[in-house]
Parts: structure tokens; C-alpha cells; sequence
DNA sequence: ATAGTTCTGGACTGATCAGTTCAGAATAAA
DNA sequence: TTTATTCTGAACTGATCAGTCCAGAACTAT
């Protein structure tokens, strides 16, 4: 009946999402978002609400984008898209295709923004409790599904080892964090592929790729 | 021959460090930075050049306060002051005491203020690279003398292990930053504990503290 | 074509930012 | 006390910030 939205919602939605994971909350000015998503400052105030619940959405989109290739393996494709939670199979596979996928596998100016997670936790940790929680959040789902991981790991002997399943997902997470760190670090492809070949060996996650 | 400084300067160069530190270097508005280290504006442009020389100098004490207790074991108190780095014995304790030191021996307020150094590469890696750089040059620091400390409990038969001590310094560096991370998240003293414990055991370090 | 609705560019708001300036207060030496 | 020097409070600069508003453009259904 009337004039329709001339912008793709969720095309604008992911060009904020990416210049937030690129300079951080503060650091991106109205202007800059409204150039990189390509709409007017209106438009934005009308179908986004404001900065902040911009950038609530786009943490939701990066936890989708982050945590889909974590419960999706290769191996297990396309079926179980809607909490990818229920039937999939928690290997230790799906961690280290996660680590990979999401490191290694990227362009380097994607690699060289750690995670907008991580990012915004250290960001806004005093400045804005409530978001800063809300990544947090988001970072212990990914945790509690690394630990899932370890146990059914653990209970089919695939993993032998002495250590709880939690303290090993803890573990992963920590070093995770460490690596988004390293990212946004600037450090190489090289140096990232061997921090993580070395934090896969030492969680006893052996890695196909390297055996050869 | 005239009117002296009416202000401590390293006095106030503390307060802005605690300052930039708790809130990240953006969110550090003059009038805060003026009210915390207790001086005017005119005073903090005459004697620190700018906003951004000003956190350079806080980087630089950041890292110094940061570095020496690494170097300066408890065993081996006050004697090597100077540089920290010649007579100090490398030994694993004291990464051991460094990280116990300074993450869990702070009072609340201060863990959950994470890393400067963490922080500031993860603020300013888009924002301003040479910020960002100077901080990850100095975590740089910190990790070769991880390596050197990891080479010299090889050479001692202390650490019984394959992998390089070029590798197990970094992937220690990788658990630093993921514990500065969740520190910052506001996990609780037990949590960063049991962190804290698996991720030494994992190093080979073996605490004497959880022995018992 | 017309009418009805929705979208949008650009101007505007008041607040805040980092940095500059300078008159006058404060001090030390004479 | 006087003088020379230095420090400092407060006002000012121009730029930029997030958010509001509205007149007019753009579109659909009739």
C-alpha cells in the first residue's frame, strides 16, 4: 500500500555488524555506519531504534554466524539448521573444525578482527554493563557447548584423559580468548596455525591435518 | 627561581593509568582524567603533551609494574632492580608466582580491570595501529621471557616435555590473554582459580599450592 | 492520474569532545 | 617588598557526537 524499505534489512544489519567487529562500539560514528550500510540516518533510526539496539542485533547475528559452524560440521551438514543443538553429535571434530574454520579459513581482514564477542566484553566492560554481559553470554553458550563436546568425548573413549569436562571447556575457552586476542593482534597466519595446533594438542584434540 | 609543581607527577600519571586502565582510552574524557589525577588542563598539557602522549607514558608504567614482578621471583627479592632481566633465574616458579601474582592476589576491583596491554591492542587495533602495536610489543616482551624461562627448565630437566620452549611460551602468552579476557568478564576468584591451575597444569607447571 | 501512505535527505538540537589561550595567582630569589 | 618566573583556573575554539524533525520525494493500490 505504500512506499516499500529501500535497503535490504539484513544486507544493512551484517555492514554494521562488520564495521562494529572492525573498530569497536564507540570508535563507530553514525555517520560511518550509515555510509557502510548504505542507508539514511532515518531509515536507521526507524527500523533499527538507535546505535545501541543496532548493535544488540548484530551481537545476536555475530553469535549465529560464530556458533551455526560450531553445531554444523561438514561431515553433518544442512539438516539440523534450527537450534543445531539437539542431534548434533558434540566431537571433538566440530571444535577443531570450529577453531579452523574460523581462524584459519577466513580472509585475513576478517582474521584481523578477533571476535566482536570477545572485542566488546574488554570494550565495554565498565562503560556499559549490560552489553558487555550480553556478548559474556553469548561467549559461555559457546563454552557450555565446548564442554558437551569433552563429555560425550569422554564417555566414548575417543578422549582419555583425567580431566573434568568442564575444566576442559573452560580450558578451550580460555585459550579461544586468547587466540581472538592473537587475531586482532595482527599476528600471521603461520603464527595463529601453530598456537593452534599446539592448544588442539595439549586439550588432546589430535588434529588430522598435521599427522599427514 | 619559581613556583614549583603543585602536583605529584608520577603521583598523577598513576591515577590516569588506573583511569585508562578500568575504562579503555576512549572512554577517558579529560574531565575525568583531570578529576582522577587531580590536576588542571593546562598542568596535564604542560607536562604530558597530549591525551594520547599521556597514555603512552601510562603504557610504559603499565608495563613496568606488570613486568617486574615476573622477573622478581619472591625468593629472589629486591637485589636485581635495574633491569630484572640478567640475574633473574627464569625458573617456572615464577611465571607460576606472575600469574598468581597478579591475578589473583589483587583486590576485585583491579582483576576485573583485565590487562592494559590486552586491552589497549583489542581497543586500538583499528583506531590508531601504532597505539595498538606498542602495546603488543611490549606483550611481546613478556612472552620471550616466557620462552627464555621454559628453555632453561628444559635445560634443567625441571620440565619433562617434547613440545619447544618456543611453543610453550606462546601457548602461555595464549592463556594469558584468554585469563586477562575473563577477568575482564568479571569471573569470580574461584573460577579464575581453577582457570588459573588447569592451564599451569597443562604447562607442565606443577603448583605447589594444590598439592597440599 | 489520483490519493494515501511510507520512506528519506538534510537541516537542526544540545551536549561533549580535545586542545588553546591568557590573565592573574603563587612561589622563590633578590 | 620587589621582581622574575612559572603554574593554573576558567573561558573559549571549532569539530563532532547521537538523536530529532519535517517537508517533500517515492511508491502502491485504486
Amino acid at each position: 500500500m505504500a512506499r516499500p524499505l529501500s535497503f535490504d534489512r539484513t544486507a544493512s544489519l551484517e555492514a554494521a555488524m562488520i564495521l562494529f567487529w572492525q573498530r569497536g562500539y564507540q570508535a563507530c560514528a553514525l555517520p560511518d555506519l550509515l555510509n557502510a550500510m548504505n542507508i539514511s540516518r532515518s531509515s536507521l533510526y526507524a527500523t533499527f531504534g538507535d546505535k545501541r539496539q543496532l548493535f544488540i542485533e548484530c551481537l545476536d547475528l555475530f553469535f549465529q554466524r560464530t556458533f551455526n559452524p560450531l553445531c554444523q560440521t561438514p561431515s553433518q551438514p544442512r539438516e539440523t539448521k534450527n537450534q543445531g543443538d539437539k542431534n548434533s553429535d558434540y566431537s571433538l571434530i566440530s571444535i577443531e573444525h570450529f577453531f579452523r574454520y574460523t581462524i584459519l579459513q577466513v580472509p585475513k581482514k576478517r582474521r584481523a578482527c578477533g571476535c566482536l564477542l570477545v572485542n566488546t566484553v574488554l570494550e565495554m566492560a565498565e562503560q556499559d554493563r549490560e552489553l558487555s554481559a550480553l556478548a559474556s553470554e553469548k561467549l559461555t553458550k559457546v563454552e557450555q557447548y565446548f564442554i558437551r563436546c569433552f563429555a560425550k568425548a569422554k564417555a566414548g573413549k575417543t578422549l582419555n584423559t583425567d580431566a573434568s569436562a568442564e575444566d576442559l571447556g573452560q580450558l578451550c575457552m580460555t585459550l579461544n580468548q586468547g587466540l581472538r586476542v592473537a587475531s586482532r593482534q595482527g599476528r600471521s597466519q603461520q603464527e595463529l596455525e601453530s598456537i593452534l595446533n599446539n592448544s588442539l594438542k595439549m586439550l588432546g584434540i589430535h588434529s588430522q591435518k598435521e599427522n599427514t
